[in-house]
DNA sequence: ACCTAGTTGACAACGGTTTTCATTTTCGAC
DNA sequence: GTCGAAAATGAAAACCGTTGTCAACTAGGT
């Protein structure tokens, strides 16, 4: 069925996401693979990213503004995201009581179907301490 | 400050909003105050959009591919949504251990100025049976 | 009625993402 | 190794939701 070829593109961006462990967007890990030496067209990038997202190799996450941010898969099973607002460094973090909770939620209400979207915004101490208030 | 003023246009666009207890995007809106009789642009349907929610009138969902839901606020208190994905209906939904499990995992790990995201996307029951699977 | 700061809307601009399509590459078959 | 079909690439254009621009308009106090 499908057929996935190695090559040097899939190759640099795939390393682009193991060197690091943070949520960036397309064109931030497009910037990545350039400064790594590699050229990568921004479209091969977004192609990779979204085939890599439907495989369940990266995990996304929709910023507030409405971008997508991928991530490479530390935890295979299902988990949420603890994210820096600002550097985008990520904590997993897992949560069986509120998958339960969610599940159970929908179901009384008539809701099938059922998935959620759970994700923790924050600042990391490292950018908190950069950006000391007044 | 802020001086708000009492237009035709944001009439409207209210009177859309409390016609309908789902999520819509703001063309969507700006669709139904056409639809309603008026004539209101659609960069005016944008910004009363953002102001409301500015102040905390109209809840807000960035939808799985990236655009802004807008829904009037019934419960006036801090709470998430049980969201139709096809229709858009939805429920709201309060889950206090939630809140607290958020919080704890990210000052856990040193995360501070801490705010989350939590949707539950599913298929209400009127959409079920629409579209029974094969 | 008048004044003025707030508001409107047609249109252009923006930015992230997807599509197009001609060219290039992978990789199994020979 | 090399051939060739199918997959992949990338530059540019299209897309689409959203925001900015700015001249004309209006609500509401005086």
């Amino acid at each position: 069925m499908t057929e996935l070829r190695n090559t040097k593109q899939r190759i640099a961006v795939t390393a682009a996401l193991s060197a690091t462990d943070r949520f960036q967007s397309a064109q931030e890990l497009h910037l990545a693979v350039a400064l790594a030496g590699h050229s990568v067209g921004l479209t091969t990038v977004y192609r990779t990213l979204g085939a890599l997202a439907d495989s369940g190799d990266v995990d996304t996450v929709i910023s507030t503004d409405g971008q997508v941010l991928y991530r490479r898969c530390i935890e295979p099973s299902h988990h949420h995201h603890l994210v820096c607002r600002d550097c985008g460094r990520t904590v997993e973090v897992e949560g069986p009581q509120v998958e339960k909770w969610a599940d159970a939620v929908a179901t009384a209400n008539g809701y099938v179907d059922v998935s959620h979207t759970l994700e923790i915004f924050g600042r990391c101490s490292a950018c908190a301490t950069l950006r000391t208030p007044s």
